[in-house]
DNA sequence: ATTAATTTTGACCAATTGGTTAATCATTTT
DNA sequence: AAAATGATTAACCAATTGGTCAAAATTAAT
């Protein structure tokens, strides 16, 4: 029985993943120590002896997916495309993520609202300062022709995000109205229809905008 | 028999509003029994009196809230408008709906998530069967004239509902974003433009949809 | 092989929490 | 005024929950 000691992170590693999901899905305060532990076919003392508390358990699994999400948006954000490849290629990648992470959102802003001084720990493994300005500086050019003045961006931002973030958050919102959308392989059909449908109304939008 | 003294109902009202603002805040497992005493100003043993136990007491405030976020939806579509002052007009009411009551649609899309039974519990307050067709049918000409076709609507809505929606659900992610945000009186004057923004956006793009 | 260090466990604890109950207080009815 | 009914409370209770600890099991070092 050669079981080795590579348990050693292992074990960690599974309680971990297991404790992700475990909050993920049930907050912070719908968690139980006790079913995480079962998760990860372990004892309860295991969880304290290499994550001390609840809370550091929670907040080490609560950094880690704020993490993911900002990262994942910001990654693409921050790439040298021109402006209008720029956000297809958001739009295409972040709703696939949000394909593969549909309870992310609604996890973190829940957490967010609970616990006000998680919001800024986000600083300290992501950086970004003002996208707005970064972004607009970065397409000048293209911000000229569509006519869109920096204090656009704030609106523009929120409603670029929202296309792929709210049926995320919302799915349960939207499955009443349209219940085919139920069935998980419809819904993510309708995420994919949604690329070029927000990308046709963004566009035609900015290339048709009143002064 | 005279009814009973106004306390009877005064004091159920008390414990009742109490209830909403905290489960609200809290959510269902956040929230406790103790703290809705407190803050009604009675003894815990009343919640029980006058709503059997946590569970009771929590779906009643449920269903309130549930009916009061898709009362106010519905009733702006129901009316009886052109198609674009229509969506004018629930843009206007529903994000001055979203400015008073910011923490809702978080509330509810959380508790959905966590009990999937609560969810069809609408359809015992509120009616709407398939809007979509509601919506299309009662506005074929306009829909024609715009070029929208039966299949668009599902992201047409989502949309629309969402510019109003997705600010008050992601409002804590988008204050990290946009820190000036974070003072009530601004974040309110951003959603008072989004009428707008997001009116004008919708209809350039519909206007100028290629087919 | 022995010892030392680390990891894992079961049994236990104290605090919290939803819920109950019997007595008290207040109001209405007779 | 007394009895009856309803509202309110303090004191408890049982179950749950996060957390501890000493012993056992496993692995590493001597």
């Amino acid at each position: 029985m050669v079981k080795a000691r590579e348990t050693d992170s292992h074990t960690r590693e599974k309680i971990f993943r297991a404790a992700s999901e475990i909050f993920e899905e049930k907050g912070y305060s719908g968690a139980r120590m006790q079913e995480v532990a079962d998760k990860a076919g372990v004892n309860k003392a295991l969880l304290h002896y290499y994550f001390r508390s609840k809370e550091q358990l929670f907040k080490e699994v609560y950094m880690a997916l704020q993490k993911k999400m900002f990262e994942k948006i910001i990654s693409i954000l921050r790439e040298d495309l021109p402006f209008k490849e720029k956000i297809k290629k958001f739009l295409d990648e972040h709703i696939e993520f949000m394909i593969k992470n549909q309870r992310l959102p609604l996890f973190l802003l829940n957490e967010m609202s609970q616990n006000p001084e998680l919001i800024e720990s986000i600083r300290e493994t992501v950086r970004f300062n003002d996208l707005r300005t970064m972004i607009y500086d970065r397409h000048a050019k293209e911000m000229k022709a569509y006519g869109i003045k920096k204090s656009d961006m704030s609106q523009l931002m929120v409603t670029i995000i929202s296309f792929s973030v709210f049926p995320a958050l919302a799915y349960d919102m939207i499955t009443l109205l349209m219940p085919e959308l139920k069935e998980r392989k419809r819904f993510n059909e309708y995420m994919r229809e949604r690329k070029d449908f927000a990308s046709d109304m963004l566009f035609t939008a900015l290339k048709n905008r009143k002064k």
